[in-house]
DNA sequence: TGACTCTAGTTCAACGATGTACCTTGTGCC
DNA sequence: GGCACAAGGTACATCGTTGAACTAGAGTCA
């Protein structure tokens, strides 16, 4: 201990501790291991060693021998943006608790980069990986013989037919979350409504087809409630500040909307402040409802009502789902639905 | 190719690759590694190999033999939060640009969880750390002797003192740049300062001595310009919402206030929009200053002036650092202060 | 021709941990 | 006394990769 400065100590190995109590290697292994055979007092004598000499087992050597690491790769568009970063971090709390840690792997660059995402980066590191394709399309998919680890996906952008062999899916169904979303106005009395959210630009290409999708269950909650030319608002981002000049616009235009359906949640906050400062009350006059459930929902004026895609339990599902696999499981790709839940709070309320 | 369902393969190893062309394990070793000694014939036969076994090198097995891995682990409270979440994604990329990965740890399990950063996790697993300590103290530290692992601390929550042999520091000097924005704002003839963004509760504690510390910048730029008795406001929490309520209530009991400095830019978000409500003109009658640079900073209305700690230039240095201690530097702990600037916008303006 | 060098390889050991198979004691029991 | 048997170990091979040391053959040059 305080071995001070100087030349950089190799970590102690098995080795070392064995020889310092003149035990062979296995015995140590098997006190580490907490495996049978070892007398109590050759035990106790090699765990003082292990603190003595601060010996931890080398992960690198443990994956040669066994085959796993307990790394899992997650690979996702980035980390900025609240549902993405959110996202991560119930990744990383439920890895923790699975004694797995997260590599972080962040696909923003574009379509290569997710490709080599499927290519296995080159390399293999870690047990699998969790993967959140944005542009990968099943072209890409279709000719992917099997992943090279085993493989879960999640997000919406995939086809079921084209999982590769040693995958699993998670889908979230943002179609239905934005269906619901709209349908709850409607059941509240709510007949004129817009949704924002809309992308102008292919820049922001990444929530281009969530937004899509959100867009089609709005549709289809309308033309279900015989609801006619519902309006579509366009943002420029979708950011709190998007949301802000988009509402401005979408009340001056269209004075008579009484709800207000949100691509995420930080344009629902931007939606919030607009009708604040024009003076339009909420859930009075318009209700408002977003996606996303991001950490300072309920703590915006008034709390907004959203959609919950419940992240940690789609990490929890997602990690269960991969660790199988990487256990030997070796089936077909199996889809689940990632469950959501409306959340109701105070910018959402019957209308007289 | 397109090996279809069946048993999970393993992957190919090199041994797979010599037996198949009948050369020696070390020549494929050498294609894939671009050494010379290989003919061109047997490089392309090798190279022809590997694509059509789909042959990707085993990390584990490279840092048995070679000792490093390319995983750096970051270990930082949370990703919940602007600051830190953008923070990651610029060690992800920047990391990436290297060809390293990054592991990512959460410690907001608090000390004990910090405690097991620096004891190693209980197992050794990638080449080295970056750190960003919030409750560690001095007495932790004093008494580590030597880090298991090449490790970068990251943050003000260190003693220069303190730091273990074979560590670095790059310090974030939040007093400083509080101070320069206190002075930015009495340099345009401002004169009745607030800050914003003291917590009363040890809830948040993470954020705690930070504010500390912004706090005393605050001061200290006040007492160097003869200006007494600065207004502090307290706030819930350092998020946009814990602005909004704030900034109404520090308007309501000072309303000769013309001047905000806050502790972040979410604080500073909210604000900006309680001002707005308020109908007090920013930066007419009030100048508003954040810290943290946010991506969503330019977009505010007016946009925020805020301090830059410029994420991306921290992470290289950090990673320069880390890199150089994992490939053998082997010297007494280095301190690098991380740059800061202040990025001026609509949100302060020199007062008539 | 002989001494040298260069190219294109080969063989071997080693990194650290662990599963399998084997060995050595001491004890209990007939 | 002889044997079985368990408890508490040891010895060895192995995972995939790479550095060091070696070799066989061809070309160079005095």
């Amino acid at each position: 201990m305080m071995s001070g400065p100087g030349e950089r100590p190799r970590n102690a190995t098995m080795r070392d501790i064995a020889a310092r109590l003149g035990v062979s290697i296995k015995t140590v292994s098997n006190v580490v291991n907490d495996r049978p055979n070892v007398g109590p007092g050759t035990r106790e004598r090699v765990q003082d060693a292990i603190r003595e000499l601060n010996y931890r087992p080398q992960v690198s050597a443990q994956q040669m021998r066994t085959g796993t690491s307990g790394l899992i790769t997650l690979a996702i568009p980035s980390l900025a943006g609240t549902y993405f970063s959110e996202l991560a971090q119930a990744f990383a709390d439920e890895a923790q608790r699975r004694g797995r840690s997260i590599m972080l792997h962040s696909t923003a660059a574009g379509r290569e980069e997710e490709r080599s995402v499927l290519a296995g980066f080159t390399r293999v590191l870690g047990d699998g990986v969790v993967f959140n394709p944005l542009l990968i399309g099943e072209d890409v998919l279709a000719h992917l013989g099997r992943t090279i680890l085993p493989t879960v996906f999640i997000g919406e952008h995939v086809e079921e037919a084209d999982l590769p062999a040693g995958s699993d899916y998670v889908r979230t169904d943002n179609q239905s979350a934005a269906h619901d979303a709209a349908a709850h106005l409607l059941s509240h009395g709510r007949r004129h409504l817009a949704y924002l959210g809309a992308l102008e630009s292919t820049e922001a290409q990444q929530e281009h087809s969530t937004s899509r999708l959100r867009l089609g269950g709005f549709h289809r909650a309308l033309a279900a409630a015989g609801v006619m030319e519902p309006v579509v608002q366009a943002v420029p981002a979708w950011s709190q500040e998007g949301g802000i000049s988009a509402v401005r616009t979408l009340m001056r235009q269209h004075p008579e909307i009484d709800g207000i359906v949100c691509g995420n949640d930080d344009l629902a906050r931007g939606a919030l402040l607009s009708l604040h400062a024009l003076g339009i009350e909420v859930p009075g006059k318009v209700s408002v409802i977003g996606h996303d459930n991001i950490l300072e929902a309920p703590f915006t004026s008034p709390p907004l009502t959203t959609v919950d895609p419940d992240k940690r339990t789609l990490a929890a599902t997602v990690l269960d789902l991969l660790l199988e696999r990487i256990e030997g499981y070796d089936g077909p790709p199996r889809v689940v639905e990632a469950p959501y839940q409306l959340v109701e709070r105070g910018s959402t309320a019957a209308h007289g």
